[in-house]
DNA sequence: AATCGCTATGATGACGTCATCAATTGCAAA
DNA sequence: TTTGCAATTGATGACGTCATCATAGCGATT
């Protein structure tokens, strides 16, 4: 900035003055810096800017792992493209559900000054303190797990009631569910109840509504992915479990699109062809369209969810003592071609 | 760190050398500071010091776009958790080919004051030429684009030769190959070949050692991903023109998981087997264990190639006058279940 | 005892930016 | 002419860190 404002014949203050008060420059001054500007490249320095606004233009983004979920990497993907819209930066980190990872993120995001952070699931409620201490803002995403923050969440029950009632008009009265098992996530809930046990719940409330017949041996718990190299793993064995039984459902829903990747294996190689022996649908709308049969899947608004984060996030960065804020979306059935008329 | 010279009583010089250079402080001091520093909470500011050192501890990591491939979005976690460990925080940004949203990107980087940035995947050589004005080094994944960088390349033919092999042991004499169109990728080429067209050559090559019996009927073209929501598209078009032929191939080669995802989707709709009436190898092994039959693919060594493109760009930073390196690595064949003999 | 050399520590300033305050100018009102 | 006020510009310092130089202290050497 000095080389402009040598190059200009003025002083850095004026400078600064043209970049973000133009209108308080005279207009002779105002474009022979605007000319120095573009002659010596300037390009601000975002570490000294921070340094002295105490604003690092840039927010940190925590989550599991796409691994667990191509979901997140998809959403993370959105969620940088908005922000870079807006001039931030996002510094990504993820933790694989592993506390001391994500103590290690939450540090860097400290020390990089993160202006907030933005957390696509948090391993512990702990692990949030030292930003809280700090006064960095927080989102929430897909999880309420800490009370005091912005949240933004999903309400399973729409998408789930949607597809339930989509195989009672097929037909189908047998329906299975494959779910994660609450017990072996998110332990430290505070507040209300988890992702997971909405999702099991809101499939009992829409079996009994619309097909009146309840069977616990339906529902199947167990992982989203394998925590090996072989993520469907989980769903080929909800999935032969469910073929197991006297008598199989004649049609299922996943809580995930990798598990739905996995029953739709145990389904082939045990020669049932979908949706014509058994209908499927999967959950996230994540990798459905790349399995064959393309699945009928529970869709979660990404691009939505994202800019809403954002939104929180920014928002919250610019007015500290703004209220908190809460926001819920639907979720909604995407209709492909892994469901049809029951066979029976 | 004023506050923890002040508790310590002594001066922030000496906090300072604690911290980088504790053998040259009094035991005395040196205990009382460290127990000044847990007190207080300390945490270093990461913009101030790179104000001062001219080092941000950052790295910019430009990519194509995870829905173009997983592999890229399974590249970037590895570099992540990769620089995490080494104290770096990665600024990611994904430009999905937009020459515009790489410029953009370009310039956060060094605003940001990136110490290094790698690319997988530019779109424009002259996209990085602000990067070299301003010094920085560049590493480039998979791409020769630029000369005078350090650069990660794979080598195709090694895994591709494997593929082949294998198909022509188990029978297999006519066999197909769904390519991304080297006109359609890269157009800016500076360097040798493009990773396009080393693949198509590569097939040739082992198809006339291992089959003897080039067609170029047998080789199809077109893009790694459809540009919409349906990103498996291409695969499909391009499957369903082999089996349209006269005689369609007994097996066939897919550049890409999701090319092979497509493929998958209308062999099954054709009331074909894997492998029982036709077999398909991917490439990436990225989502190969997701599909039904899981696939056999062609694998690149993600975890080396993340770890060697960090190693040089941090190498890179210390020693600005180091000579630029270039490691190739090569491909080698996954196998799983969807080869088996041919059925003629 | 005077000198040297070493170690331990402190004082200072600069990195690039921007907020604040001070100074200058011009012009209108008194 | 004097006074007052607004518009414009410049000078200064601080953000937090760390590199550099200066200083003090102390034992060893001559």
């Amino acid at each position: 900035m000095g080389d402009v404002a040598r190059y200009a014949g003025v002083s850095p203050a004026t400078v600064a003055r043209v970049l973000y008060e133009p209108e308080k420059v005279s207009e002779e001054k105002r474009l022979r810096i605007r000319e120095a500007l573009k002659a010596t490249g300037y390009r601000p320095n975002a570490a000294a800017r921070g340094l002295r606004t105490q604003k690092s233009h840039s927010i940190g983004l925590l989550m599991v792992d796409g691994s667990l979920n191509p979901f997140f990497s998809q959403l993370s993907q959105v969620i940088r493209s908005e922000a870079m819209k807006r001039g931030y930066t996002v510094l990504t980190y993820q933790h694989g559900m592993n506390a001391q990872r994500e103590a290690d993120a939450v540090t860097q995001c400290l020390q990089q000054q993160a202006d907030a952070v933005i957390f696509a699931y948090a391993v512990t409620a702990e692990g949030m303190q030292p930003l809280v201490d700090a006064g960095v803002p927080i989102v929430q995403v897909e999880q309420a797990r800490r009370p005091g923050t912005d949240m933004v969440l999903v309400d399973p029950a729409t998408g789930i009631d949607g597809a339930v009632r989509h195989l009672a008009d097929l037909g189908h009265r047998r329906i299975g569910f494959l779910g994660a098992d609450p017990d072996r996530y998110a332990r430290a809930r505070h507040h209300g109840r988890t992702q997971e046990e909405d999702r099991i719940l809101a499939f009992q409330g829409a079996v009994l509504r619309h097909c009146a017949s309840p069977d616990p041996d339906l529902i199947r718990l167990g992982l989203y992915s394998a925590p090996d190299d072989d993520p469907a793993r989980e769903g080929r064995r909800m999935m032969q479990e469910l073929l197991d039984l006297p008598q199989h459902p004649t049609a299922v829903i996943s809580s995930g699109d990798i598990l739905a990747a996995g029953a739709l294996q145990t389904l082939h190689a045990a020669g049932l062809d979908v949706p014509g022996d058994i209908s499927l649908i999967g959950f996230d709308n994540s990798i459905s369209n790349l399995l064959s049969p393309p699945l009928t899947s529970i869709g979660r608004p990404l691009e939505e969810m994202a800019r809403a984060a954002l939104d929180m996030a920014l928002a919250a960065t610019a007015d500290e003592s703004r209220e908190h804020r809460c926001e819920t979306f639907s979720t909604s059935l995407v209709l492909r071609a892994s469901t049809g008329r029951c066979a029976e």
